[in-house]
DNA sequence: TGTGAAACGGACTGAGCCGTCCGGTTACGA
DNA sequence: TCGTAACCGGACGGCTCAGTCCGTTTCACA
């Protein structure tokens, strides 16, 4: 690959992860072009269609969560592994505007399993330790991570449970609806 | 009005409710008259841009809210009233997905300042009574509301908070970041 | 039932966007 | 230094969508 093409793959990878930060899925190709300081034409030949160009930035983002998946795995308190983890997915979010907008449209990424399993690991062995709520699975968890790209602290508490003393309130709970 | 007139009024407006709830804001004008068995020059008569379409859904969805949150008001329990109005608002933005974008593109309606007001009285209330956490101010905390369209009983939980025993976690609470 | 005003709806315009293509340019090996 | 292969980017086509316009239809009232 010649050095010039190396630079402006480079550059418009970077211009798209901020233009779809910042805008949303919906940003255009010129517009990431423009940024990139390139046509437009040299984004469609290294990625076909604007969904292999998402796909690709979305994939750099899936790779960054899964350290921090893995970190939190490495930290000993369960608590603190899990919540670590969901608040820095929950900021990653925030920042993020077209997270959740891409992964509806990219579909499903090969980062996506092992992120899953590092992230299930997570959330089993804190609800295995009594301090996260077993009312809901993985899965369900995890769909609150979006959601809680504002204000993490009040989520987390919502998900917090202790062994024995099962939560706060007394009384049976309501089922969990989707 | 001629009665002709009214009664295609009447289909518009459900047919966009119906589009917009189902497929967000992006659904075409084009999209909204074939539902409604109308041809598009006449949602374009009675709502000179779509943005006008938009906000008078939103509109009406608003005056919903708002009536929510007076029945709220009326509840003499203080978390009754707070949570019942919370868990419906919640519902309401879960079973419309257009909702908060389309608050983002119509900017200030007119009920808007009126549901504002019900539901702040809500909070300080609930707040007052000490089953609704302190750290946060009314509007903070109505901007769960749409994150809580999933599980809304988990963040109800991390809403709740006790006079004397603020919180099932006795240290300090971090800062609530933005 | 006849007539005029109001409403209807489809054709049309223009803008924006995705994706293609090709003439000109640039980098790199010999 | 030079030839060539790779790369660049703007022009272009096709499409969708918002918003306009006008010939035709429908309603309401006398």
């Amino acid at each position: 690959m010649r050095a010039d093409a190396l630079r402006n793959l480079d550059r418009v990878l970077d211009a798209a992860s901020e233009c779809f930060a910042e805008g949303g899925v919906d940003v255009s190709v010129d517009e990431v072009a423009r940024r990139a300081g390139v046509g437009h034409g040299t984004v469609f030949r290294r990625f076909p269609t604007k969904d292999a160009l998402l796909a690709a930035v979305l994939g750099k983002e899936l790779d960054r969560m899964l350290l921090l998946a893995q970190a939190g795995l490495a930290e000993e308190d369960a608590w603190k592994g899990f919540s670590g983890f969901f608040r820095a997915a929950a900021e990653g979010y925030g920042r993020n505007r077209a997270l959740l907008e891409a992964k509806e449209r990219c579909g499903a990424l090969p980062q996506m399993a092992l992120l899953q399993q590092s992230a299930h690991k997570l959330v089993r062995r804190a609800q295995k330790a009594g301090v996260l709520r077993r009312d809901l699975d993985p899965e369900q968890i995890f769909e609150l991570v979006p959601a809680a790209s504002r204000y993490p602290d009040v989520i987390l508490d919502g998900l917090r449970g202790q062994a024995g003393v099962d939560r706060l309130r007394p009384q049976p709970r309501a089922a969990v609806g989707r």
